[in-house]
DNA sequence: TTATTGTTTAACAGCATTGTTAAATCATTG
DNA sequence: CAATGATTTAACAATGCTGTTAAACAATAA
């Protein structure tokens, strides 16, 4: 009555997780059903069809995603701390939500149509909030504190390198055969590479250098 | 007789062309059987299982992979060379591939045995060529001529910055709404802004000011 | 108790999938 | 031409998938 069914509670963390395994398509409705513990009629019940499921699923995700953009956004944050932030929040996100990249990718290529409703979402977070740091970041660059750099490239670059970071883990554990302890490491050492990286195209330089020479 | 079979070939290249759009999984024989012109029993006939024609797809692709590694990797370049062919080359295979990395990484989360005759070859070129270089390459660090940075962490970075650009096209067709001119010159910026920001994480400035000062 | 409502089950329909097989067709060679 | 082998077809088997439905079950209220 309350919303929070046992069934369908059980339903959806079942759909999540094997979404997250399987991805859109492979993930059966019977699988679902099955590690949720009920017929998989139980599920056609609660949720009608397999697609309505996976939109329940999806935009939990897609919340807790426009959430977490939107504090990296925040018009309080100076651009360098945006960039600390961008790095560290969205990194951190991708440690709580490491495959759900790689079902938006599925879903972008093979069913778009089921990511129409967050297109203007996504539009508003690159027209609005990241015009909203446009002209400081181009102040900073014409004050030389920053080296020229396109906007859109350089998000592109922060959330791409992040990405990567958690897109190749399994070519890392199934390819490279890396155990999870090296996969630990290998996710800290890439964390601290792209802020280098980042910290070298930005100020010419190596950005923990650059916080002590501040003091 | 000859191997050129009109029939193998044709649904060779359906094969190719429809493993690539659906992945693995979701490219099924009656489909591919279809696009080549001809009933799906064929396929059976001349392949046996799904697996084989798969086996035989993906041995092709590979083979153009590593080739083009091998290139890049070739002992004749000096280390400043290898980066500007890595990105280049890397870059120039991947518009001819640019499906190739998504279905690797599917298959690579989902059935990575198939993967396994490759690992070998996949080792040696991280222990034996990558190590051919090694030497060179820290010291041109102790002297003083790049930044420091773990050999390891640079082949992924340059990897995963070309690899990136083309795992997001779709997201950019289909999310972002991008058409193919806006693409192609996304394609192209992008390809600056990498060899930007590699050229200020490994030289500490902009790598075309760095070629024009070297005259 | 009985009626009502919400939940669960089991069986089924319809379809798509991979793979098989027996017979038909085609090409080549003696 | 005839016969041998390679190729192709059409029909079929077996399985698994999504979604439906009628009936059974449980809880609750009259």
């Amino acid at each position: 009555m309350n919303g929070h069914n046992n069934t369908e509670q059980a339903i959806l963390e079942a759909a999540e997780s094997l979404f997250f395994e399987k991805g859109y398509k492979l993930a059966t409705t019977t699988a679902i059903a099955a590690r949720a513990g009920v017929t998989h009629a139980m599920l056609h019940y609660y949720f009608r069809t397999k697609e309505q499921i996976f939109l329940k699923v999806l935009d939990k995700n897609m919340n807790e995603l426009f959430d977490m953009m939107h504090t990296v956004m925040s018009p309080e944050l100076t651009f360098s701390e945006i960039l600390v932030e961008v790095v560290n929040l969205n990194y951190t996100f991708l440690a709580g939500h490491s495959q759900l990249p790689g079902l938006l990718f599925e879903i972008a290529g093979t069913c778009p149509e089921m990511l129409t409703r967050y297109k203007e979402r996504f539009r508003e977070m690159l027209d609005v909030e990241l015009r909203r740091h446009r002209d400081r970041f181009e102040r900073e660059v014409k004050a030389g504190t920053i080296s020229p750099i396109d906007p859109f490239q350089l998000v592109f670059m922060i959330v791409s390198m992040n990405l990567s970071t958690y897109l190749a883990l399994p070519v890392m554990r199934n390819v490279f055969g890396m155990d999870e302890d090296r996969i630990t490491a290998f996710i800290e050492e890439r964390r601290g590479e792209i802020m280098r990286t980042l910290s070298a195209r930005l100020f010419g330089n190596d950005f923990s250098e650059r916080q002590t020479e501040k003091k």
